[in-house]
DNA sequence: GTCTATATCCCGATAGAC
DNA sequence: GTCTATCGGGATATAGAC
């Protein structure tokens, strides 16, 4: 195996990972099938023809964004099952690993949410993780609520309230830059996790 | 003005109303620039040249879809703003809002989501609705946590983790047709107003 | 109101010069 | 590694027969 060395930017990324990194951005604006790879090569200043030397295809590019960052969510999901830590922890942790994932890479995100059904070859790989990080999210407020820990009520209705806050973050994280990312998790977390009643009990 | 009839079909639809319903599935499975004429005209079983008898244009098809719901969403919530009730019953009303338009236009949902930004001449006219929409639901979490009814936390952050599990009922509420609306509205008014912590206190 | 045929344009991707 | 030129196909939409 040979040493690489390769060329990097003025931004300090391969051409194929600022590729990439402005796929995502224009896939967020408008979703992947309507983005043309004469839309991306404009967008980094080459012809259509030249994306070609860095991509395989379009679905490539699209397979990069989503099955790395769906990876990096199961990781993180493993680690915090296996943790000695409360459930309440555990959430406020899933809570912080989404949002420490959004920060870093926002434009992914909304491929990740959006266009996951456009993937080919690795549409059932996708899903395997997806079902498998929802199973292992709702297990953990199943236990929580054994423990006394969380209020009994249904836990899919929790667990699908709180995903899809946390899914839709990239949304909504770029117009909040003024709150760093621990400020954001732990807010985040209290509204989640202890409700906004001010009244409620825990009766 | 002269009266019309409209034949109608086996479902009770004119054939209009059936291809903007059966577009709005093909929405929500693959969205808005995914979807061909040629894919929709199949799905009503006749050729893609024939739509064009009933509508003016895929983006027509769009709009209709879209400005309808984003006007219910509007006249809807000019109703619970000027209601007599507290400000929690007015939270509880939001969440029955988008459980009732969602259950009775579950595909136009999605597209209402994620193929707005496809919209071309009324583009500025939903982008008005959903602000002001936006503006009202965090205007009146403001007045709960003025009256002490919420919890003092950022008012931004309570109405996007509200809003966006809202938002999002349309992907789950296929799953869960077993709960009917009311007890939906519900148990996702108690987990969203009340939270989930069992030992979160009033202090 | 549905059809066939077609206009016009744009898509993803490749070939090959430099 | 980027370019020009182009292939083959599929997109929305229209024209006009029935």
């Amino acid at each position: 195996m040979s040493l690489k060395f390769q060329l990097l930017n003025s931004t300090g990324q391969t051409r194929k990972q600022e590729i990439i990194k402005t796929a995502a951005k224009l896939f967020k604006e408008k979703g992947y099938s309507a983005v043309t790879m004469r839309d991306l090569a404009k967008a980094v200043n080459i012809r259509a023809a030249s994306l070609y030397n860095h991509i395989d295809s379009k679905q490539d590019i699209l397979k990069s964004i989503i099955i790395s960052l769906a990876e990096e969510f199961t990781n993180g999901m493993e680690t915090i099952k296996n943790s000695d830590v409360s459930i309440i922890d555990k959430l406020r942790a899933i809570v912080s690993l989404h949002v420490n994932i959004t920060i870093h890479n926002t434009y992914g995100m909304a491929s990740l949410n959006n266009d996951w059904m456009h993937l080919e070859d690795q549409l059932e790989y996708y899903l395997s993780l997806r079902k498998n990080y929802e199973e292992d999210f709702v297990e953990i407020i199943k236990s929580g609520i054994e423990t006394k820990e969380i209020r009994d009520s249904n836990p899919e209705i929790i667990m699908f309230s709180i995903l899809t806050t946390l899914r839709s973050l990239y949304l909504w994280l770029p117009k909040k830059d003024d709150l760093n990312r621990q400020e954001l998790a732990k807010n985040l977390g209290d509204v989640l996790i202890n409700g906004i009643n001010h009244q409620s009990t825990t009766a």
